[in-house]
RNA sequence: GAGGUUAUAGCUCAGUUGGUUAGAGCACUGGUUUGUGGUGCCGGGGGUCGUGGGUUCGAGCCCCAUUAGCCUCCCCA
């Protein structure tokens, strides 16, 4: 017998985590659903040749590769030995778990697109994998929730992500966070003006540590990344940008003004800016953050990233759009843009602010009748019965037990109430119910039973 | 992938410069006489000290290795 142990990075979730879980699933998918969004089911299985290549070479390592059923190792010479694990890994695994949500909807779109309503938008609330080491906040598999629009190019879908994070986040119960935007043509701008195109990475690197290590030390270590005294020279302007977006826009255009992809993004953050303001919403929490980089690998514009403020987690959701994603399958000029959720994290930062409601903290179950034995079992049994046909969570203690072990189960539950039945009760015709906060009891008739439990 | 840190009862942790049968709180369980939980009182069970080696007359404690958790970096939800 081996003692029981869960796999690295992985988590079991008991009822009462999965109720406080269940309410943060439920509050993003009703958003979802109201901004129009439909939902969608990928396998947690894909072929390897869906998913390699696309995360990058890091990503390839994170993939978690399953072994081919049967002789696994049947084609493996000693030649492949010698050249190493990548040319073992093609003959020996052929499929993985999937890494994100966002390449298989890709591959998804690509398969089905001659049945889709275009733009189509789609919400996907699934489990994912990666083989990263954990950590706080990083956990080997965990939920993301995914709305994406594919097939337009619209800044509306921009906008209504950043207006459907404010409701998700105002339904939760986070109040204090930010939505940081970046645009990925500023960053080709930038880079651009200041005379070192291409460099966009690197420089988002480097302009991300400014508020840990501030200005000169960022300076420092961009000469180290291999730019100039000219180029830092000229990203002067970029440590001087108001943190409103008062006039930002302004200095943006004149700073970028010899480049047009930088001023295409400068007009597509105002134009984002405009369309939200449009849509009515009341004190956004968006902000400029021209160092945000996330996933720049495959974002052509729009970046966005979620930060939850005041507790050790920060990122908590992360987006932005993409040209091409469905190209590498075969379907080059589809523009998406799309945001991901990260339920785990959330979880963690409503746990830390203690936010989660109260009502989360009883059981479903409203009432649970007493077990006095057989003389009185048919009356509780019909009792419960009837409790469910009115629509009452309730449940019978399904032992002819103590007493005190019936109340300790409904106590360690939560069960709100505890009904009463026994000779007595039955002999007058009433049901003793207890509220087992209050430790009250009171006798009721059917119909105040019915109303009681109800309310 | 690099570094740091921890590992003793179901949980949170004590455990002296290495020295008899390794402790506490919580949890669990039994009792506290009629049909009442969460607060009282009395009792009970439970640990080959993460795993494998080594040093020693003797190791929970010292040394080496290994595994796992946590944290930082990288990257990310």
């Amino acid at each position: 017998m081996s003692k029981p142990s869960l796999a690295r990075g992985t988590r079991d979730f008991g009822p009462e985590i999965m109720v406080k879980r269940t309410f943060i699933f439920d509050q993003i998918k009703k958003v979802y659903q109201k901004f129009g969004f439909l939902p969608l089911e990928t396998p947690a299985i894909e072929n390897l040749s869906v998913l390699m290549g696309k995360y990058g070479e890091e990503g390839d390592q994170l993939l978690f590769k399953i072994l081919n059923s049967g002789d696994f190792a049947k084609d493996i010479n000693s030649e492949d030995l010698e050249k190493g694990s990548k040319d073992i890994l093609r003959k020996i695994s052929e499929k993985g778990l999937k890494y994100d949500l966002t390449v298989p909807f890709a591959r998804y779109v690509v398969m089905n697109r001659h049945n889709l309503a275009m733009p189509f938008k789609r919400f996907q609330i699934q489990p994912v994998w990666r083989a990263d080491r954990p950590q706080k906040g990083r956990y080997r598999e965990f939920y993301q929730c995914d709305a994406d629009v594919v097939g337009t190019e619209s800044l509306i879908c921009e906008a209504e992500i950043v207006c459907m994070l404010h409701e998700i986040f105002a339904n939760l119960g986070i109040t204090e966070f930010a939505v940081k935007i970046n645009n990925r043509k500023i960053l080709s701008g930038i880079t651009e003006t200041i005379g070192a195109t291409g460099k966009e990475v690197e420089l988002c690197v480097a302009i991300d540590k400014i508020d840990k290590i501030g200005q000169a030390k960022v300076e420092e270590e961009l000469l180290q990344r291999g730019f100039s005294e000219e180029n830092i020279e000229n990203l002067k302007t970029l440590f001087t940008l108001p943190s409103s977006e008062e006039n930002l826009f302004e200095i943006l255009k004149n700073w970028l003004k010899n480049s047009e992809i930088g001023l295409k993004g400068v007009y597509e953050l105002e134009e984002i800016w405009n369309l939200v303001e449009a849509m009515g919403l009341k004190n956004p929490r968006i902000t400029f953050d021209p160092s945000l980089a996330r996933g720049l690998s495959y974002y052509t514009g729009a970046i966005f990233e979620v930060k939850a403020l005041n507790v050790s987690i920060g990122s908590i959701s992360g987006g932005g759009r993409y040209d091409n994603l469905t190209g590498t399958f075969g379907m080059p000029g589809l523009s998406g843009v799309g945001i991901s959720l990260g339920v785990d994290r959330i979880y963690d930062v409503m746990e830390e602010l203690n936010i989660f409601p109260t009502e989360l903290k009883h059981s479903s179950t409203k009432v649970m009748v007493t077990n006095f034995g057989k003389e009185t079992l048919s009356k509780s049994l019909e009792t419960v019965s009837l409790l469910r046909n009115n629509g009452i969570n309730s449940e019978v203690y399904p032992e002819d037990a103590k007493m005190k072990k019936q109340f300790e189960y409904a106590d360690k539950k939560n069960i709100p109430f505890v009904l009463i039945l026994g000779s007595e009760e039955i002999e007058q015709n009433i049901y003793l119910v207890k509220n087992m906060k209050t430790g009250e009891q009171t006798s009721l008739n059917y119909d105040q039973l019915i109303e009681m439990l109800n309310a």
